[in-house]
DNA sequence: CGCTGACATCAGCACAACCTGACGTTATCA
DNA sequence: TGATAACGTCAGGTTGTGCTGATGTCAGCG
């Protein structure tokens, strides 16, 4: 398993993290916007999008004194595939387990 | 977000607990193979598997003594079927920002 | 039956993660 | 240029999580 697949899920593996994501989806959004929608607070989105953005989940582009957020489709796909990857192997291994010797 | 997405990215982020998938997508496996394979304590894989069999990512089939666990590739599916879609999404919005008002 | 091995649970500790409040930086606007 | 607003960083307290050792349960085997 790659190291990528595992400091991507653990940024995923945070409720208010994964409802970034979700908003990210659908818009670009500022820091503002996030800390409206979500109900959070400035700092603790600033560090959510901090880890976001260290495993490459999403970029911020700086407009003026805002920060722009938008998701990497890309980081997404990577995982989406591994998984299905996965997934695949283990529906054709499902039927014969290994011996406990 | 399902509440379903957030257990199972929770359940995967840790590199144990994802080792542990890569190892049963291969081939159905008991708790002591996986100990040997992994290098880890007894206790902690147990604790680990408890994890994932909470998750719905694991299943366990108790043989005698032995404790067989299969992986659940619908869970994992699942999960590569949503961040396949908030990709989708993400691929179609990233031109148009939201305005400051 | 007693013994051993596979597995789970429990209690405890160490470390990491999350949240908040205070502060610093930078950009816009009167 | 002074004020304000957006955003980030830093330090702290608290909670959660992973790892370990001890203990309990159950199945097979002599």
């Amino acid at each position: 398993m790659s190291a990528e697949t595992d400091s991507t899920t653990r940024a995923l593996a945070d409720p208010l993290r994964l409802r970034i994501v979700e908003l990210l989806a659908n818009e670009q959004l500022c820091t503002c916007h996030i800390v409206e929608l979500t109900g959070a607070g400035q700092t603790n989105v600033s560090n959510h999008l901090r880890v976001l953005r260290d495993a490459g989940l999403v970029v911020a582009e700086p407009v003026g004194r805002y920060s722009y957020y938008r998701l990497r489709a890309d980081a997404l796909v990577a995982l989406s595939d591994t998984l299905a990857n996965l997934a695949a192997r283990a529906g054709s291994a499902e039927q014969r387990p290994r011996p406990c010797d």
